[in-house]
DNA sequence: CGCACATATTTGTCAACACGGATATAATTG
DNA sequence: CAATTATATCCGTGTTGACAAATATGTGCG
């Protein structure tokens, strides 16, 4: 049981999507996993500060991440509380108004067609769908 | 214009949401409006807690008061931002599925019918659907 | 092993927020 | 006006989270 009352629950999901850094990763996993080098280059924003978001995301139960070599996938993981699982949901689908996270999403797409017009590591692992 | 980017909008939203006491007190407003006074008599909470969480969510945008004589109404107001308008609508429905914010709810009903079983004010006003 | 790279964690600082208790404001009543 | 009731705000304090800078961990390679 990693169920405490329902309400705290949902209070935590939410403290966890509180944060623009945070909301912009989510964006970018929606529907794939993707390597954190690319995180960092799309965000443009510090190493250590991406990972510590994603350590966040991964400690409330709404990311996991998988190792494949040198580097670190993270993917959004199904919420198996239903109430989470359809807000989630929801806010997935409402991030796709935001121009920026657009944008974001652009990156990864070029990143994903033409990872050299991207500054990437050399082999870096290209986002990949998730099940 | 009161928008900064939608991201930043979008966590401003969740940081409101992120508090179990305010998820108490946005679970009873939905769909009405709700006089200060059942708030602190259902949460039995302290007055000033209460009274400091409704002004968290009233600067957040998402509920308004209306004074009437010595009281004070609180409701949810309506979302200008689609995206937060489809969320908070998620969230609500999702309120439904917690025992406590049930019960909470419950004691509400009963205080519109039978305010007597609740130690109330004189007087005081009964909740009130809203438009 | 020892270096290089990708990622994670620690450290110190700062701002935001939660809380209880005390107090201030607003409307009503006498 | 004074007293009462309903609600809001202020104060001091503890907690949490964000950040940058520095450092640690884990993996692959020579």
């Amino acid at each position: 049981m990693t169920r405490g009352s329902k309400q705290a629950n949902l209070a935590g999901l939410f403290a966890a999507l509180a944060d623009p850094t945070r909301l912009r990763l989510l964006n970018l996993m929606a529907g794939r996993e993707v390597c954190v080098c690319y995180f960092v280059e799309i965000l443009r924003q510090g190493q250590p500060k991406i990972s510590r978001h994603l350590a966040y995301l991964r400690k409330a139960g709404i990311v996991a991440a998988r190792r494949e070599g040198k580097w670190m996938h993270y993917r959004i993981v199904p919420q198996g509380d239903e109430a989470a699982a359809s807000i989630l949901t929801a806010v997935l689908a409402s991030l796709g108004n935001d121009k920026q996270l657009q944008a974001d999403r652009a990156k990864l797409e070029r990143a994903c067609c033409a990872p050299q017009k991207l500054v990437m590591p050399e082999g870096a692992p290209r986002p990949a769908p998730v099940a």
